[in-house]
RNA sequence: GUGGACGUAGCUCAGCUGGUAGAGUCCCGGAUUGUGAUUCCGGCUGUCGCGGGUUCGAGUCCCGUCGUCCACCCCA
């Protein structure tokens, strides 16, 4: 880098056209399935009012505590770039007088932003891809959503990849089960890392899932959650198994799956893979009934997921399928000013003709042996030689790039004709 | 936010215990003054991440800083 003062932001990185085939792949095949599923695209704003936020993920996450870009608008009002997508969708639902008992199948893409220490699969601008089902108490829907995702991993050939479930019951099922691993986690508080002692007043539940080997056996201690789960939310979370199983999708459930956003309630599931290091999260989501009441909408239940495009794109790239730009059929030279003037009306004329077929025009000059290399590495089938000798005559040369066969001459009129067919023949 | 590793041409990297930079590749031109592989010949690009310090002298040692990567943390 030899511009030092210039720099992209910390953790905010470029798309380069290298990598965009794959993102593209991806995205296209997202929005076709959703289509297929009955949801619709909407697109709402990436910065919101600090107070949705600090309402919907909850003011002791770490999201919340420490990690939103946040400023203040010159009126006092605070702003925050959007961490996750589920708390404007929901906003705008509401706004947007979009509830009175509908049923909204919605979707939504972009950037996200948390302020974390960057690392691969970890950015401070990173995208997803985001499913919101409202008005839907389920368990069918959740089903619909998890069988959504694995037909999209199957149709981008991403295999490394194991579902994750668990239940996190009802508010009040959880308050119950939260004073329990509290009293737990107090009696063993000498065995207790500084982050999850920290945890313990404001976020017990989160200790459940920490990393830390020394903890492994505390945390194998304690109560589990689905011991204290209401009937209904056992009932809701038995049917969703029930019916994986019997559509033959593989799950394990992780009954120490907590996820870190408060708004969740009952189902709750993560998509996992052991190829991405440590950041292994592609897409994860669950039930949030309480959410839009909460904001101040009309009781709604409602689950949704977000996907983790960089994360999924990296999966794609790992299968080794090429997602490069696709090569024009023909290959356009042109020697001398006067052919290229030529030769650039000669092939809006021809692409007016023959739209199937993809032309490149060679751009910036350069003699017949740039050309011609230029010709080679663009993957055209086919070279149109535009010379000046030939162009006296009103004639045009056609060279096939990617087998030995003769070159071909013929008129400027013939062109349309003579293109497509030997096009057909290589 | 915590701990650790790394940062030399566009890319991949070499540069031993300090003596002001090199290879391959890529790109461009020529051999072939109008024809893409290969080969051969020639050419271009570096504030050695940035700033400061030690030294006669720093890519090399020290400090700071920025960035990347790994783990924690967090999560998509």
């Amino acid at each position: 880098m030899s511009q030092s003062n210039l720099a992209a932001v910390r953790g905010m990185n470029d798309v380069l056209p290298a990598a965009i085939g794959a993102w593209q792949h991806l995205e296209r095949n997202a929005r076709e399935l959703f289509a297929a599923y009955g949801f619709e695209e909407l697109r709402v704003p990436l910065v919101e009012q600090t107070t949705l936020f600090k309402r919907s993920i909850g003011e002791f996450t770490d999201i919340v505590e420490k990690e939103m870009f946040t400023f203040t608008e010159a009126d006092g009002e605070s702003l925050t770039l959007r961490p996750e997508a589920t708390a404007g969708i929901a906003r705008a639902a509401i706004t947007n007088g979009l509830l009175r008992g509908a049923r909204l199948k919605l979707w939504t893409s972009g950037p996200m932003f948390r302020h974390e220490r960057p690392q691969h699969g970890r950015y401070r601008q990173f995208y997803q891809i985001d499913v919101e089902a409202l008005g839907f108490a389920g368990p069918d829907i959740d089903i619909e959503l998890i069988a959504m995702t694995a037909r999209l991993w199957r149709l981008l050939g991403i295999s490394r990849v194991q579902l994750k479930l668990n239940s996190l019951g009802t508010p009040e099922s959880r308050r119950v089960y939260r004073e329990k691993l509290v009293e737990y986690f107090t009696q063993h508080a000498a065995a207790l890392d500084a982050d999850s002692q920290r945890r313990l007043s404001g976020n017990p539940l989160r200790i459940l899932d920490s990393k830390h080997p020394a903890m492994q056996a505390v945390i194998g201690g304690a109560p589990l959650l689905s011991a204290y789960l209401d009937a209904e939310s056992r009932e809701h979370f038995d049917a969703l198994c029930a019916t994986l199983t019997a559509m033959g999708i593989d799950y394990v459930v992780d009954p120490r799956l907590v996820r870190g956003l408060d708004y969740y309630s009952r189902t709750v599931f993560e998509w996992v893979t052991d190829a991405l290091g440590s950041q292994n999260a592609i897409c994860s989501g669950g039930r949030y009934d309480g959410l839009i009441s909460q904001l101040g909408g009309e009781a709604t239940p409602a689950i949704g997921f977000a996907m983790g495009v960089e994360r999924v794109v990296e999966l794609l790239q790992q299968t080794g399928q090429a997602f490069s730009r696709p090569s024009p059929d023909v290959y356009v030279l042109a020697s001398g000013e006067r052919a290229m003037r030529a030769g650039l009306a000669l092939v809006e004329r021809l692409r007016d003709e023959l739209p199937a077929v993809v032309f490149e025009m060679n751009q910036g000059g350069g003699n017949f042996k740039a050309q011609f290399r230029r010709a080679d590495r663009s993957g055209a089938r086919l070279a149109l030689i535009l010379g000046e000798n030939e162009l006296e005559r009103g004639a045009a040369a056609l060279k096939p790039l990617r087998l030995d066969a003769a070159q071909a001459e013929c008129t400027l009129a013939e062109l349309p004709a003579r293109i497509p067919a030997i096009l057909d023949t290589l």
